[in-house]
DNA sequence: TCTGGGGTCCTCCCGCAA
DNA sequence: TCTGTTGCGGGAGGACCC
């Protein structure tokens, strides 16, 4: 194939990963159509075989929806750990083609393997090859695109779904393109869609031949990047490592909810998940955040910051809790509510934490707590107050 | 139809300090 | 001392992605 403009990236997509999973695992279902989510309540649609894609269902939409679509789908609950564990299998394969490998999501990555080529072959072959391996080792279908930047190759995996390999060769780039509305690149949403539309645009082609002034002065910086774009013109490279910025936990309540017991228990409940998380990474954080999603959609978002970092459960609860009082009374009854812990640092890199005894202490006690969830899964400690029933 | 959960990045606004 | 400007950081919200 043609010398990719001296770079050769590959994206590598996993087509309805997590419907691919689990159809592995429970091959009677084979060939029938199948939902990945929880069924009922207020979910929605986390995976869906192709055939139910057909009928209109897609990611995303309210499970209800999706079953009204598709009565005879078969519902699997979501088996997140399991999908975390193959998708780990899978980048450390990638990682034998190339060290240049960017994880996108849990099913997808960008590899660079413009220095891979002397010992496995040119990208194609290299495709081809990834795909054989995710096939007979694993099990699962794999999409992939191959050009000279990231965004043409992700265009192009996702054209080839499914269980496919697109090749954009640079001079092919601009024809590649043209032929796709702008609702297919990257960065281009709901919004910035409708946007574009009210500009008369729908093409990425259109795009392309808007005086870049124009999208600068209607979309800023984001403007200029997407008239880049429209011409093929990415620069970005492959990001081998990515420092986490922030972790969170939300939960959307059966039924809304404006009794403000039931609310902070939720906090204590979502500071103690985000405080595990934060121990077992290493990570402390500097300020805590917490949203509220309100009856009618509309959200609210509070925030402060911490003068010393912290992973302790407690102290995340306590500063949700008080963010959350500083907004009473409540406008309205709330859908769903969630916890943020942002701006992380690494502690053991000589971030010092609180030396406040009464944290120091509660830290303490949340370690073993740790380490007893850790040996005895299933019997880890958590707040008295998590033993009382849960809201309705 | 009735909309999850977990992230990132950007923009705007405001208060503060120089 | 007062006013205006500028830069910066924090807070809030929005858009986007899977």
């Amino acid at each position: 194939m043609a010398d990719l403009d001296n770079r050769a990236i590959l994206h590598v997509d996993m087509d309805a990963f997590f419907v691919s999973v689990e159809l592995r695992d429970r091959p009677e279902l084979l060939n029938e159509p199948v939902i990945v989510g929880f069924p009922g309540g207020r979910s929605v649609v986390l995976s869906a075989s192709y055939d139910c894609r057909a009928r209109g269902v897609r990611s995303a939409m309210p499970m209800s929806q999706a079953m009204a679509l598709m009565p005879q789908a078969t519902i699997i609950e979501p088996r997140h750990s399991v999908y975390t564990e193959v998708s780990a299998q899978i980048m450390n394969y990638f990682e034998t083609i190339t060290p240049l490998v960017e994880q996108v999501s849990i099913d997808e990555a960008f590899l660079d393997v413009t220095g891979s080529m002397r010992l496995h072959g040119g990208p194609v072959a290299i495709a081809h090859k990834i795909r054989a391996h995710v096939a007979e080792e694993l099990h699962l279908p794999a999409s992939v695109g191959i050009a000279r930047n990231k965004f043409v190759a992700k265009l192009a995996s996702t054209h080839a779904k499914p269980d496919g390999l697109i090749v954009v060769a640079p001079e092919r780039t601009t024809e590649f393109l043209h032929q796709l509305p702008v609702s297919a690149m990257w960065g281009v949403g709901k919004k910035t869609g409708e946007q574009l539309h009210a500009l008369g645009i729908e093409t990425i082609e259109q795009l392309a031949t808007e005086p870049q002034s124009r999208m600068i002065q209607r979309f800023g910086e984001h403007g200029r990047s997407l008239h880049l774009l429209a011409h093929g013109i990415d620069n970005r490279q492959v990001q081998t490592t990515r420092q986490e910025k922030s972790i969170s936990a939300e939960h959307t309540f059966a039924g809304d909810v404006k009794d403000l017991e039931v609310l902070e228990e939720e906090l204590l409940r979502l500071g103690h998940r985000l405080g595990q998380r934060l121990r077992a990474s290493g990570k402390a954080a500097s300020g805590v955040g917490l949203k509220l999603k309100y009856q009618d959609f509309s959200g609210v978002t509070r925030s402060r910051s911490m003068t010393v970092p912290t992973d302790s459960s407690a102290t995340i609860s306590q500063h949700a809790v008080e963010l959350l009082r500083r907004m009473t009374p409540l406008s309205q009854s709330v859908r769903l509510v969630g916890v943020k812990a942002e701006r992380l640092s690494d502690p053991e890199l000589g971030i010092q934490l609180s030396l406040d005894p009464v944290e120091e202490k509660t830290r303490e006690a949340e370690r073993v707590a740790d380490e007893i969830s850790q040996r005895f899964p299933g019997f880890g400690l958590s707040p008295a107050r998590f033993l009382r029933p849960k809201e309705k």
